[in-house]
DNA sequence: ACAAAAGTGTTCTCGTTACACCCATGT
DNA sequence: ACATGGGTGTAACGAGAACACTTTTGT
């Protein structure tokens, strides 16, 4: 098979913005870079395009490898070509943002990265234009998360319903009134109560609810709308 | 300056998906690919990224190349990557999306590149993925517009409000109540009438309006609500 | 008893929808 | 005169927002 001729070649990487959820607050993923330059500054997680590998398959890859989680949510964010955004040598990279449950994530894994969860308010500086793909994932995740029940990814499989309204009230910085909140949610008919309540937040205790894992697949395109004013949220 | 080294180097090609609107049907720009393989065969425009350009810039250098037009309407649609998805050598395609007034598209270019419009409906056997690519554009298409103003960019720079209407009907592949449509763009004070009317579509003409592009700007990132029941028409 | 969070009920408002009707004009 | 779209008026409906109030239980 012949190649196409005279066309340069060039280094395909991926990065991936990996947000996680702790009952109160929203975090991000980052590792100590191990390579020069910039090594032990933080950045995303990424890896290079191997031969045989998709995109979607290296940040698969990429987010096993800090994690150890498959199967996770893994959106593309979109692709980062600025000619001078690598000094060492031209890179384009594929951003994807992962959405775990973070205590999934097994934290062993993490020393051998240099990993740790920051607080999506206190991102330090990070290499390249990394801080760009941040902010444009926080952007689509709010996009997205306003349209779709998204954000079901980053809680554990029994969550309830004021965790859940702390998670929106985080992505979309701002808070909403608990008593609407809940009926909407409710009235989306995806979450099964659960007999046990969670205690640790308050005296009279929150019922736990699990996703409805069918309902959840099927309605996954239907617009929700648990953000009341989405207008004056999303940027 | 040194080099990451051990890691293959890719291709890397960004293709258009360009839109076009007539005034009555949406279309799409397609050319017939001048390299082999499958040469002759209808493929989206596009080009391998160059030395010194981004990908954006170099989306608008192919999009000029074949419509003589500069400052359009781009947007980035995703990377595609799929290591089988060009036979003759792995490419990287970073797939944008544009939306042109099709009036001024000068046509004598599209010979050079035996460009042509096609109804979107009636898209023929592309190249590759590039299906993939036009199904991905119209989707999105689809949520930017349900959210934002953007199809503007498709009309010319004078345009009846029942112009606009058919063009999102197209864009949602249904109908709306016209009397309900032009209330609700009007609402937006988005649009400027003028004194002149239309009179080829009816008797009594429409009135032609003119986008406040200073309004337009300042509220681009502003949610509209053009499409009545979103949730129903987005997939 | 009290504090503190969870959750239910109720009202008001405003945007959406549906549809009757009038308007302007070419034939 | 009448057919054909363009456009205004209006009433009914329903989702969202605001908020008073009850429930539960640890201290």
């Amino acid at each position: 098979m012949s190649r196409y001729s005279g066309q340069i070649h060039l280094l395909v990487a991926v990065d991936c913005i990996i947000f996680g959820f702790d009952g109160t607050d929203i975090k991000l993923l980052l590792v100590q870079r191990g390579l020069k330059p910039e090594k032990g500054k933080w950045s995303l997680m990424g890896g290079f395009l191997q031969p045989r590998e998709s995109p979607e398959q290296a940040a698969s890859r990429v987010l096993k490898k800090l994690t150890g989680l498959e199967g996770v949510y893994l959106e593309q964010l979109g692709a980062f070509g600025d000619p001078a955004r690598d000094p060492v040598e031209r890179t384009i990279s594929i951003a994807y943002f992962a959405l775990i449950d973070i205590h999934q994530y097994e934290k062993q894994l993490s020393y051998e990265y240099h990993a740790e969860w920051f607080h999506l308010k206190k991102i330090p500086d990070l290499i390249f234009d990394h801080r760009k793909m941040v902010d444009g994932a926080k952007r689509q995740l709010r996009y997205k998360a306003a349209l779709h029940p998204i954000l079901f990814e980053l809680l554990p499989p029994r969550f309830t319903i004021p965790q859940l309204q702390t998670l929106y009230e985080g992505i979309y910085d701002t808070s909403f009134d608990n008593r609407n909140f809940s009926r909407k949610v409710l009235s989306t008919e995806l979450l099964i109560k659960q007999k046990e309540k969670d205690k640790a937040s308050s005296k009279k205790g929150a019922f736990y609810y699990k996703l409805d894992k069918r309902k959840y697949k099927a309605n996954f395109q239907a617009f929700l709308n648990f953000i009341p004013n989405p207008d004056k949220l999303l940027l």
